[in-house]
DNA sequence: TATATACTGAAATGGTCGTTTCACAACCAC
DNA sequence: GTGGTTGTGAAACGACCATTTCAGTATATA
């Protein structure tokens, strides 16, 4: 009976992550996202009830088409042991990779972390499992790299790659060439660990 | 001849700079800086010119009041072989000790990276810039903490260290206990570099 | 005390924000 | 084809934004 929706959901919350990811919740307005998804904002608000709610879609997404891909490096069975290696050098790639005034610098949910998810509980709440994550997913790759290494060192070891991975893509946003080279550091202290 | 302004400036400039810290640029508004510091906006306006000039203040008293003081720690002479450890001892009390809701969590400059200095030449230097002298600060404290590293090595450590001050003011905004986890990380890896 | 100067308060400006409204166009089932 | 339902476009909403204006007030010199 209804007419259909005639715009493709995933384009449009993939399109306005990107511009989330690059200008932060509050900065982006909706003419922002009516120009960059192509829908009016009618179409929008019946789509995703408020902005809000687009941004919520958008962060869901995030973590679905960015964030999880990235960490399969980290988790794919069997693990292979330079797992952590390869997904920094990875990171180190795409961070050297990205065009100066690109969007897609960063991270969208340590960007958040930095601006309204201190006030707001529930963005707090998807920062830390988003943490926990990361954190989880490095652990085990950390496993595979060295197997007799003690639960205590690898909390530790895991913490340090956590940090090194949080500051990179903060500091991509100012400085690419550091977040580079924090990228790599990565890599070298994994070779000192090396059992 | 003029009638005498009747605000001490520098109180002013604190007051503001909590509030950009905690709020941010963007989501800080005229009314709020109205409210916190007592002026009126035209007295505000007559004193900073605009919004983005008190900013500009708040940053500059948030580097000399704030950071300044603490990367003493690291730079005072003759410096302690134990300054290094000493400065992410006391920045773990201070994550510590801070209310969950207090302002000044995180750091205003890390958050001005994570918004609005990425599309922000001049702020983005400031960020850089912010960057470089803590750089430089823990190099200093690493090199006295081991005389005989190579210079390759006191960088490979400075960016850890650096990494794990960025990524443990950045999770002082979300996740507090985790914050002072990895801030004494610092500490422990301080210890396992001891020569 | 007179006066020039600078600070201050209140109100108004023009612009943009997120959201709502409503008429109309498009479609599917019948 | 027709009816009923839903997506869409354009316009309007009130609220809030940063900034400006201007009249009035306080004061330090002369």
């Amino acid at each position: 009976m209804p007419r259909t929706q005639d715009f493709d959901t995933a384009e449009v919350v993939g399109r306005a992550r990107d511009l989330f990811w690059d200008k932060g919740f509050e900065a982006t307005s909706i003419p922002d996202l009516e120009r960059v998804t192509g829908l009016n904002r009618s179409s929008l608000y019946n789509a995703f009830t408020s902005k809000r709610g687009l941004f919520d879609a958008a962060v869901h997404d995030y973590l679905d088409r960015v964030v999880r891909p990235r960490l399969r490096i980290l988790t794919d069975e069997p693990t292979r042991s330079d797992a952590a290696s390869r997904y920094y050098r990875s990171l180190a790639d795409a961070l050297a990779a990205l065009p100066d005034d690109a969007p897609g610098r960063g991270c969208l949910l340590l960007n958040s972390a930095a601006g309204f998810a201190a006030h707001d509980d529930a963005q707090r709440s998807v920062v830390e499992s988003y943490q926990r994550e990361l954190s989880a997913a490095l652990t085990h790759a950390l496993r595979a790299h060295d197997p007799d290494a003690s639960s205590a060192t690898l909390q530790h070891r895991a913490r340090l790659l956590t940090s090194l991975s949080v500051s990179a893509l903060l500091l991509s946003r100012v400085d690419r060439d550091e977040a580079v080279a924090v990228a790599k550091t990565a890599v070298e202290q994994l070779e000192e660990w090396r059992p």
